[in-house]
DNA sequence: AATGAATGAGGCTTCATTCAT
DNA sequence: TATGAATGAAGCCTCATTCAT
């Protein structure tokens, strides 16, 4: 059995066990039997169990960071245009690189902390902030008008994206596009008109009254 | 030295190692040194680290539960409205039960599968199944135009609030109430021009190319 | 509720858990809640764990010594009188001190290396030692024909006695008096025909064949 | 330096830890002790305590009840030749399986309600009920004459053989055997004359009389 | 490269015991 | 006397990691 490296399907297994049961109750033991193997023989690819999870997790953060860079320099488009993009991108991210995405997704926190990942310490707060600053840049054009602080909004987008950990699984290249511009869509609609419903909400009656929602669609 | 009963203090040193190390890696160790105590002590107020955790989050489980029964009770208001309240219960629970109700969140899954929350176990199906039902609510009443299946949208706005444990400290009454109408407002814009949206988003330009975003405010 | 003291109580119960549980995994928590009271309060009436051992088996103890030496006394009586009144001693023990009596036959190596069962220390040998005589004497006077050493005879008969604990329970003085004596006839018939069933069995045919055993009854 | 594996050692020493000190008060870090290992390592090889000591245990079990279903089938042998060789194979067993064996014995009751031990579950019972059959058996064929219940005689002569466990060690092949047919002939002397001895019980002066013991032997 | 086996550290849990009230 | 609470030691078990073969 001419096996030259199991280091591919020793990735995939782990990347398997660590969205299953979560990086601290995966076990190399479980690694090792998807791949057929025992644990023991794991430390022939790699140093420890969390140069495991950064091997796993490396794929997609390299990728995230470089489409994170080409949508930056993309200085041309709109501010919809690119946030279109970077929903796309994401999406398509997590297809691509699934589970291994959500992985790195969910144990950012510990990833970001190893030495090998320096590049990517500070990316996380670097994608925040390019993420405030495009919807920055669309209030300052007029694209935009948010119901509050641009971090907020952010933050609130990109947990709308980052969420999908719990529901999304890949389903083709067409219905996964379409999905992004549908979150597009509904990202868009709030920062464009969530000023006004920000104005609107205050006139609101409180709940438990009956009323009539007079807001033309 | 009067000490009565340290539950208290256990039940809140728990909460906030669960929150800050996750509930694999805190330690008996570590939430007794908080209070002052052996790990051995934690014992005579709990059978299990496991029984611990619930005990932690029942409160806060309890306050959604409850909460989101009264919503459902709500009959008479408009579904943004009830969209509204359900929002501001959401942030208002997040931040009368901080930290628990985010370790309630953080560990859905491992809650959810203990006997003693037999009355939770499809808790979190319902509430999504709520939210979507409102959802759909509003759009058969011309309230709402969703980008997508209601239940896709239920997702990505749950997502949204849920992704507030990475970012969210209470901030005092007035200013998270204030935060949960920002939120409300985002999500609104969203739900109510998203159709739209969404078939403005098929004009758009490929990204790369400059373009101005034809939409009014 | 004027209980002017739970000594008794503790006793029993203690008594009851060693019995059901053996003295390793009884509790004195168990205990401690067979009479209502907590673990701590045991402490009031005893020392520790072992201290309260050794008091449950202490009156059976007792018993079972005073009656041994009662019997050696005997000097007037045939052996079979005497193994008799041995026998019965023992049962009438077994029931008046139950299950306290059986408490101590199963932690009899435990007991007996407690300085304050100095007395004890050597009973057990002493016992076994005043069989061994009574049968040696049996087989002197020519009453018995044993079909090996009084020693192993001694210690199947006494083995006979002591694994009562697996069965026996009390029924009353006289059903108990007269299982005493069937045990007595039946070691007595051992005790007196042993030695012609060894020189018979040694004619036995091996197994696996038929035959008749020409024994008159 | 060759090591084929340690699990005989370790099924060595979990024998005799158990038998030293009772299976509750033995400790992993003891039998790795005399193996030379440390206590987690026994994990490599068994999964619990409680399986260790059931693996301690299979074996001799297996034996006893395949030579218990090889006596079933001996329909040829007389009672007596029968009851002969189920005290051999008894004692054979003690010393073959020495000191396993008596680790079985004592911890009957735990063994016995492990789902592993399914088939063993009611061995016990079949083996009281197997040598009670083999009683009523000798009285009806007239070879036997009972000094009480057949269960009652039953009990008692099989505690003879399971007390061994307190007295018995193994001193090679034939002086087993012969001490195996010293016990057979004790018990035999009981079966037989048992019923004779009953009523001469009756009418033996009581204790603390000088008589003279009018058996023939 | 893989195995079998061992290590060692650490965590959960139990429980006898102590002690202030 | 009883309680509630705490201690401390010890035991079982897990698992990442190492290493000779």
């Amino acid at each position: 059995m001419p096996r030259p490296s199991r280091w591919p399907e020793i990735l995939l297994a782990a990347g398997q066990e660590f969205r299953e049961h979560g990086y601290e109750n995966a076990t190399l033991e479980g690694i090792g039997a998807r791949v057929g193997i025992l644990k023991g023989s794991i430390y022939n690819y790699v140093g420890s169990k969390e140069e495991l999870l950064l091997a796993v997790v490396e794929q997609p953060a390299r990728a995230l960071l470089a489409e994170l860079e080409r949508l930056g320099a993309d200085t041309s488009s709109s501010v919809s245009v690119r946030l279109r993009e970077l929903i796309r991108m994401q999406v398509r991210i997590f297809s691509e690189w699934y589970p291994a995405a959500f992985v790195y997704l969910r144990h950012l926190g510990h990833v970001v902390q190893s030495p090998r990942f320096a590049e990517f310490r500070e990316m996380d707060g670097q994608y925040m902030a390019a993420v405030e600053a495009l919807l920055a840049e669309g209030v300052a054009s007029g694209e935009f008008s948010l119901p509050g602080e641009p971090r907020m909004v952010a933050r609130a987008t990109v947990g709308m994206l980052d969420w999908m950990q719990h529901w999304f699984t890949p389903r083709g290249e067409e219905a996964d596009l379409e999905l992004a511009d549908e979150l597009f869509a509904l990202a868009l609609g709030g920062l464009i008109a969530g000023g006004s419903m920000r104005a609107l909400a205050r006139s609101m009656p409180p709940a438990g009254v009956q009323t009539t929602l007079a807001v033309a669609p």
